[in-house]
DNA sequence: GGATCTTAAGTAGACTCTCTACACAATTTA
DNA sequence: TAAATTGTGTAGAGAGTCTACTTAAGATCC
């Protein structure tokens, strides 16, 4: 058990559908296993509470952007599974488009390059 | 006047306080110019519409981080000019490291370096 | 047998922030 | 006189994340 977290940030809203949708790129998976995904890759930075991720998988789900199935995980207990439908690697596409250009126009203003910004 | 926006994307929820910090670092300037900088200085990828602007810099200025005065607009017109407080730099460099610790974490995610991601 | 830990899914409600859609006022331009 | 520009502001809706719970089943330990 890790001591405590190092320096956790939290999410900005609108963030979570895209990391969950890109987490099912690899493969389905479900919640409980998505939410380690999430903090594991990201090195711990992000952590994906509960309250937050289940509503998203049922908001996504609604959507038509993944689709669940129960099946067993690899300890033996049921789990609802989730997998990317082809509308959802559509949004992953746009979704991730998105926070390119949101990131480069933090960027820009962040670390302007024009020299008259005294 | 711009026929319409090229693609905007919208902001994401808790950045609009680093946006405007960081615009007063380069001086003291009020909000219909805070605005405006922010979308030329994005190149129009960003938008502040004003019912996100205006509370938003009371709500800055409620917590210490910015300290408004009446002055004249360069078009003469009566304008609430706010400049950074010696806290609203720290507030700047605080949020400026979340923002690259959240951007960082991001990055892991949609594009993974480990190879066993299958 | 009972207690506790781990794995897994879930809800309720608070909270924050951005948005749309307005109102208001002064000045300039047509 | 009308319309555009500059500038500040509010009300209310909507979305999404959080904290703080609840429930359940299997595993492990005493």
């Amino acid at each position: 058990m890790r001591p405590d977290a190092p320096s956790r940030v939290e999410l900005l809203q609108g963030t979570l559908d895209l990391l969950i949708l890109r987490t099912l790129l690899a493969g389905p998976a479900h919640g409980h296993a998505i939410a380690k995904h999430i903090q594991r890759t990201s090195e711990d930075l992000l952590k994906v509470e509960t309250g937050s991720l289940y509503p998203a998988l049922h908001r996504l789900e609604a959507k038509g952007w993944i689709a669940p199935s129960w099946e067993l995980s690899n300890k033996g207990k049921r789990a609802r599974f989730y997998r990317l439908t082809p509308l959802g690697r559509k949004q992953l596409a746009a979704e991730q488009s998105k926070w390119e250009a949101f990131s480069r126009a933090m960027a820009l203003i962040l670390n302007p390059v024009d020299p008259e910004a005294q």
